[in-house]
DNA sequence: TAAGAAATTATTCAAGCGTATAATAGGTCA
DNA sequence: TGACCTATTATACGCTTGAATAATTTCTTA
């Protein structure tokens, strides 16, 4: 019986591959379904090689979660134009695609149950929703200073902290059950509630410009 | 070898033990710590009496889920009283003990990462929220028109929506970081923050009451 | 108190798990 | 081209899994 036949990647490129198999499984079977031989299936290799790159499954589990972290946060951190350009396009972002979709939600549950089991996911976590949150503070506290507002640090850790969940809480919602809103609903109403937070309106987007 | 001596216990109460164990299991240890056997040692009996009550392990998750579903929820739709009392209520409830902890979260989110692969799971979740949201919805609805406020279904439903996602989004950050936040700062900040969006302020609370 | 129903334990099974190790093939460079 | 390194495949091991079945004990009731 021959081999089969295999071409050698650059371990960069191997690694990555393996945890996006890794991510799929999760997002298609869940955790239970994320099995070494099911990753390797859906990689195109063999199971021995997964453990060639990396020490257990606990590990790989773990680059897989700084992944789905790195994805649902940069986008939004890394905004820019003024002030209240940055505030929008940091709400809208996080409730479109591709930060809000079943997808995302199902591998962010996955990671997030097993958050007090692993210490080592905690961590992960932990960091991720710390940096999240500075960064919207730190928007919030450019834009309410350009606008003339109380820019206090207590009224910009107290906006953030109120922002910061209504945004995850709406995103949970659209994610899990999107069908049930309008095209763009979950936006609008994420921006309006937002306004009103604030006390400030932000300026009607120029639809031109788009 | 004298086999181990037991109990006959009525069935209602001995799926209860069960699906508590279950509970204990994956809140300890995540969903894939729950095995028949560590279920059934948590529970004090044997392996195969957990498929004498129920069809299979799938089964026993789906009935598990809707305990689960049943506390987070139960308590905040029966809340009683004017509809300021109500409305106020059903905002602590939901960022208090035991709603809000640790534990809560850690099933939730295991059963969450599962409605994707399991419909029935699925349909159990989608009942479970638009009960919630309605119940929500009426509370306001009620509110607004005690208050003499615009209380048409439309913003009735926009505002359960985004005070919906306000309070699963609090209950989130507190589940997952209560340290990183003050003794019921949590509760200010969603109650100021609903009163914000409703444009109406909730009377104190009247300490002496308590 | 004896018999029968069924709740519970005990045992077994095949399949799948993560991991370890040995064999082999692909790519590089002298 | 040929030798060498190592990425990759292949195979095996011991355990655990959910499930099925057989054996036994508890409890009810006549």
């Amino acid at each position: 019986m021959a081999r089969r036949t295999f071409h050698r990647a650059p371990e960069a490129e191997r690694r990555h591959d393996l945890i996006e198999a890794t991510l799929d499984c999760i997002a298609e079977y869940g955790l239970e379904g994320a099995t070494v031989r099911q990753i390797a299936i859906k990689a195109g290799v063999t199971a021995g090689l997964i453990r060639h790159y990396f020490q257990s499954k606990e590990h790989i589990l773990q680059e897989a979660y700084r992944i789905v972290i790195g994805r649902l946060t940069e986008k939004a951190e890394r905004v820019t134009g003024d002030p209240e350009t940055r505030l929008r396009d940091f709400i809208v972002i996080n409730l479109t695609e591709p930060v809000a979709n079943s997808r995302s939600l199902s591998l962010w549950a996955s990671f997030i149950s097993r958050v007090s089991v692993d210490p080592e996911l905690a961590a992960i976590h932990r960091e991720g929703y710390l940096s999240f949150r500075n960064a919207l503070e730190s928007l919030l506290a450019d834009f309410l200073t350009e606008r003339g507002q109380d820019a206090s640090p207590e009224r910009c850790r107290t906006l953030a902290i109120a922002i910061n969940g209504l945004l995850d809480g709406l995103w949970l919602e659209g994610c899990l059950a999107g069908e049930l809103f309008g095209e763009s609903e979950l936006v609008e109403i994420a921006l309006n509630s937002i306004e009103t937070l604030l006390g400030l309106r932000l300026r009607p987007v120029d639809a031109t410009s788009a």
